[in-house]
RNA sequence: GGUCGGUUUACCGAGUGGCUAGGUGGUGGUCUGCAAAACCAUUUACGGCGGUUCGAAUCCGCCACCGACCUCCA
């Protein structure tokens, strides 16, 4: 199986073909999220950014097992040893029991990634039914001589893991600087090093998820269940890992410590990292308080928001940015991608009536090397984006009779386009199939007929009023030199 | 302070040495009772200062500014 599909794995730091270690099979892991509250923006550049290569590397034949966890145990608030866990501390807040409060957030954010059309991984699997997994990986640690136990507690042995191994290859940190450069931890900590890392934490009386193992009842440290998973699921060694850049450090280069500790081979071959959404320059982060959530940004209720955005103008705004270019946010950005989303749909609708020739005066076969080039070049999609939009013009001037496009050809262009906007690009056009659509459509119909009846008798403030009345309730009419047409705002 | 990345035309955003992405906005036009939409055309920038080169937004050096990571974060 060949591609030229390159890939920039941020372990090497450069582009590289994609060649998967079993093909036709391929594994992809990402980092969900920690469920303890809404999804917003910047969940949703993850999810897009990997259904997109899930998509992409599926339409090259792949077969591809999509792995994406959903954190719900571990993790802490902070790193020191008295931490508490994100998800319990929530639930004491909003008074539910920790699974039901997980099952409230995990239920929106799966809510949310289907409005943004992004595609059901293959597996879903939680940290919380992984206890079992997450302890064995724990035993084969500490048997390799790579951990130790503390109180019932159970940490990673950065300093003596780096002797043999390189802790820091895929951040670019270097132990020694990092050991200079820290800031010291309060003398309460258990841990031999201010880099070791929880592997099993004993609970503190109060805590309420929790599960019996060889060192104490308590939970798993945050890091370990992406290992333990990945390994469950994929396997010991896998073709690619994925998450935010924000996750490279220290969460992604302690995966990669505890996997190689626990198999003495390191698991992941290509490490594949987003950039953020920023909002006035700065990160969009739950922690940071600066975010919007998704729900709000389909709804518009926020202070900053102009107006609604739509899941697929969310959508086309994250794939009008390269993906690991950090994209900031703004109302007059997603303003622009939903016009230019917009404009990019009623082309591809027109695709339906364009008229076959004798000939062509367009190269579709260039078209479509364009298109996979883009695609190919570490999934450029706002050079894609262009090139589609380039293509448009051939739609327009293919209809107008200044180009002309052969049967075979028209079919070929036809499907190029289905298959990158819809299947690759995972758009799709929202106005289409509501509910009641039939209905609206036959009452559209009878309007417009009045309307046009109206103007024959040239009464224009019927007519006007009509045309008023209706973009009041979001319905645009256009007089066309081919009669009259209309369309939702 | 350390490490890494960025600074592109009004805005967003591609582009790792020569072929002047694209979207939005603006302007002009076609169409039109008016409007809107649609379409066509147009709008030529690369933080600063040096250097390499026949030629640099692209390579090198210095400086300025912004950000990410170094606690949790997609």
């Amino acid at each position: 199986m060949q591609n030229n599909f390159y890939i920039y794995n941020s372990l090497t730091r450069t582009r590289e073909l994609f060649e998967p270690l079993h093909p036709p099979f391929t594994g992809l892991y990402v980092c969900g999220p920690t469920v303890y509250s809404d999804a917003h923006l910047g969940h949703a550049r993850p999810a897009v950014t990997f259904d997109l290569l899930f998509r992409y590397l599926s339409h090259l034949g792949y077969k591809v097992r999509y792995v994406r966890n959903i954190t719900d145990v571990g993790h802490l608030e902070d790193d020191s040893d008295d931490g508490e866990d994100k998800i319990g501390k929530k639930a004491r807040l909003e008074h539910l029991e920790p699974m039901e409060l997980v099952q409230k957030y995990m239920n929106n954010f799966l809510k949310n990634m289907e409005q943004l059309n992004t595609l059901p991984p293959s597996i879903e699997p939680r940290a919380s039914g992984h206890i079992i997994e997450q302890v064995e990986m724990i035993k084969k640690i500490i048997s390799a001589g790579y951990a130790y136990e503390v109180n019932g507690s159970v940490y990673f042995d950065v300093p003596k893991y780096n002797e043999k191994f390189n802790y820091g290859k895929l951040s670019g940190r270097v132990l020694e600087e990092l050991q200079q450069n820290t800031r010291s931890l309060e003398g309460s900590s258990e841990k031999r090093s201010p880099w070791d890392f929880a592997l099993w934490k004993k609970a503190t009386p109060g805590h309420i998820m929790k599960w019996p193992a060889p060192w104490s009842t308590g939970f798993p440290g945050w890091h370990l269940e992406c290992s333990a998973m990945s390994t469950k699921y994929l396997g010991e060694v896998f073709d690619i890992h994925g998450g935010g850049i924000d996750l490279q450090f220290p969460h992604h280069e302690c995966e990669i410590a505890q996997s190689t500790a626990a198999l003495g081979k390191e698991s992941v071959r290509y490490w594949i990292h987003n950039n953020l959404i920023t909002i006035n320059g700065q990160k969009m982060a739950r922690s940071l308080g600066n975010f919007i959530t998704l729900d709000r940004l389909f709804s518009g209720d926020h202070p900053l928001l102009q107006q609604a955005y739509s899941p697929m103008t969310i959508r086309f705004f994250i794939l009008q940015a390269h993906y690991r270019s950090t994209v900031d946010f703004s109302n007059e950005a997603l303003s622009a991608a939903g016009k230019g989303l917009r404009r990019l749909m009623k082309a591809v609708a027109g695709l339906g009536n364009l008229k076959a020739s004798g000939d062509s005066t367009l190269d579709v076969a260039a078209i479509r090397k364009g298109f996979y080039e883009a695609m190919n070049d570490d999934l450029n999609t706002p050079l894609l984006l262009s090139r589609l939009f380039d293509s448009i013009k051939y739609i327009n001037s293919i209809n107008e009779g200044t180009d002309r496009i052969s049967s075979s050809d028209l079919e070929t262009f036809r499907s190029l386009f289905g298959t990158f906007v819809f299947g690759i690009l995972g758009l799709k056009d929202e106005t289409a199939g509501r509910d009641d659509e039939k209905l609206t459509s036959d009452l559209m119909k009878i309007i417009i007929d009045l309307r046009q009846d109206a103007r024959s008798k040239k009464e224009w403030e019927v007519s006007d009023h009509i045309r008023e009345e209706l973009k009041k309730s979001g319905i645009i009419l256009n007089d066309t030199k081919e009669g009259m047409t209309w369309n939702r705002e």
